[in-house]
DNA sequence: AGTGAAACGACCGTAGA
DNA sequence: TCTACGGTCGTTTCACT
């Protein structure tokens, strides 16, 4: 179960260059299985099995689908700064119970808080903005960056 | 074979229910067994396994590993908008070039461009924006935002 | 933490509706 | 595009190091 958000964290891990590799075959492929695996990093299967199970327990690694919003009708996607008073924490969880927002961030900058949405059309970006997100209680203002292209996504994080 | 960014795509694809319920079940495990996935969906496995694989190689979808900075020792994420001159694409290219920049969007805004950055502390995130992002020609300024808590982060794009 | 072996289950290709 | 089926390979469990 597992389809929203970054597991809380378990304890902290430290990485062996083993673990790394392991990663690595599971960012290209996370279908591979774990005798490929096996034989790419000079383990045996069962030890990559546990150790991937321990790596997802530990919340440091998941395996999972990821999509792309274009393919799937959804034309618009953008970015949306936001100036906000009070707990910035309390607007976020707000933003992040409308399922058009798949990403929240809390910030220390110009903006309080990031939020990225994915819309279907330019239309549902605009009632997005100005029903929802504008009239939540604590939102100063915005300013909406508007994607013309994704140019890099990276799922790796910290293996670089 | 893919790590880095979304698949160029290739047919646009119209997903029936049945396929977004396979993606579904995906996106909250990518490794359970097609076998399962298919007694959920009401699909025998090799109905499951040629789904899977055309939406696969169609780019809708790719099943992978993604970890998670802090646990790897990476402290120090942010969000740099930056103000360019001339060819935005250029300048992007250039961006995604740096391994720790995994993000990369061109924006209408008042931003040209959105780029995350994941560093180990404080001090790699200034030697980046100082030496290496402020430097790339055509950078006219930048701004940072230093995320305090990433609050929700969905790779389900596009099903919610 | 790791290996190896045997039983089981998943995966893959092919044939056929 | 789906099901059915057989061969192959991956996974699981367990005893052992």
């Amino acid at each position: 179960m597992n389809s929203q958000g970054r597991v809380p964290a378990g304890k902290p891990v430290q990485l062996d260059d083993v673990s790394k590799k392991i990663i690595e075959q599971l960012q290209s492929d996370g279908r591979r299985s774990y005798a490929e695996i096996g034989k790419a990093v000079g383990l045996s299967e069962a030890a990559v099995r546990q150790r991937v199970q321990k790596l997802t327990e530990a919340g440091v690694m998941q395996v999972v689908a990821v999509t792309d919003p274009m393919q799937l009708g959804f034309y618009r996607q953008a970015m949306i700064g936001i100036r906000a008073t009070g707990d910035t924490r309390v607007l976020a969880d707000q933003l992040a119970a409308i399922p058009a927002v798949d990403y929240v961030v809390l910030t220390a900058g110009s903006f309080d808080i990031l939020a990225e949405v994915v819309c279907e059309d330019d239309d549902e970006l605009l009632t997005l903005l100005n029903l929802k997100i504008r009239n939540l209680e604590g939102v100063a203002s915005t300013e909406t960056f508007v994607y013309l292209k994704l140019h890099k996504q990276l799922y790796n994080w910290g293996t670089r």
